[in-house]
DNA sequence: AAACTATGTTACTCAAAAGTAGAGAGCGGA
DNA sequence: TCCGCTCTCTACTTTTGAGTAACATAGTTT
């Protein structure tokens, strides 16, 4: 295959496609640092624009509206939940804080926050379907992790369903509160946080 | 003191300004509603007044604007958070599980998701630092808590204060899912979250 | 060169919801 | 009986921000 020896200029058929998937890809950055920062609602679309030096129609090139641009926020941000990669060996314990780790770095990221902070009554009932089925996947990937701990015997749950949904809703508080205060957010943080969920408060 | 022997009809100085505290009350508690289940910027006054069969103009009278009602929902959430009581004997963890316990109920009630849910970027700057200064305490009494139980040993903790941090996350997401989701929100909810917090996932 | 396509812009419209003006009803006191 | 106070209403104004129309410009194709 010919490689270009020089740079050209001029942009072949395939080049602009991927030219204007770059650009949908920073708006939705953009939309998602936004939207994750102030939150849906008091984020405007004109300062979405203002972040990448363009005016507020150019949006909707890429974008049919506000809505659909919070949707994609929250959907790749529950793919990244949902792809968080753990470990594929030791116990369930281990399974699972691997990829509780892994969850909790998606969280620090805008796509994770969006993910995570905006409510899903923001989204048309079609959306929130989708959002819910997604969510669904991950609260039933978490739980299955459990199962497998409390079948090996590295986990003591009475009750996986309450425990996978209160092991992803204390995650999901790292992203609250987060952008608030003073916090030290590196990755002691999500470490603190994971220790705690797996050998609690009271000593061994 | 001469008691009335029959109910009058009139109202004494006093019992209006009672009424009228009594109408304030109410407006707030449907604030508090509103607020807490459709989040602040979606719902609308006119949806509040129409909880409480009036007109929106009403609610004026009892509130400056919008955002003070929302104040007035915040810092009566954190107070409430603030004054949940937990046992005053026993050791530092047990003392921490009754208070935490005691937030937990509280952050089952609309005041408390407002406290917690809402950010406090919707408010004024004057209004965020007061907030701010509640959760402050707040915080500090969770890591006094916490410091107190390390030091009698019956906590295990190396950072107090991410582990305060911590903690209070995880039971305000109780009341960030809360109201989606099918979920079990009995009491049996938040007592899995504080015994998972206890004891962790790791068999003992 | 003419027409077409992709990408932006300026300058609007439109809707929703916050907030206000001012009228009116009911009660209590002079 | 009239005045004034409390409380609520109807009927506005105002503001904000989403969404659109119409035009500009540059490169590309015929």
């Amino acid at each position: 295959m010919a490689k270009a020896a020089i740079a050209s200029p001029w942009k072949s058929e395939t080049e602009r496609k991927t030219e204007r998937a770059l650009k949908r890809e920073a708006v939705l950055a953009a939309a998602a640092h936004v939207f994750s920062e102030r939150g849906y609602h008091r984020a405007s679309l004109d300062e979405v624009a203002q972040v990448l030096n363009i005016t507020k129609p150019t949006l909707y090139y890429y974008f049919k509206n506000k809505e659909a641009m919070l949707f994609a926020c929250v959907q790749h941000g529950l793919d990244m939940l949902e792809a968080a990669g753990g470990a594929e060996d030791g116990n369930g314990r281990a399974q699972l804080a691997a990829y509780l780790e892994g969850y909790a770095a998606v969280i620090e990221t805008d796509f994770g926050r969006c993910a995570v902070r905006i409510s899903d009554a923001e989204l048309s009932e079609a959306s929130r379907k989708k959002v819910r089925r997604i969510k669904g996947e991950i609260d039933r990937k978490i739980r299955q992790l459990v199962t497998a701990g409390i079948a090996d015997g590295s986990i003591a749950s009475s009750d996986p369903k309450i425990t996978a949904f209160a092991l992803a809703g204390a995650l999901n508080s790292i992203g609250q509160w987060h952008p608030q205060a003073g916090v030290p957010a590196d990755k002691k943080l999500a470490g603190e946080y994971i220790n705690l969920l797996m050998n609690g408060l009271a000593p061994r």
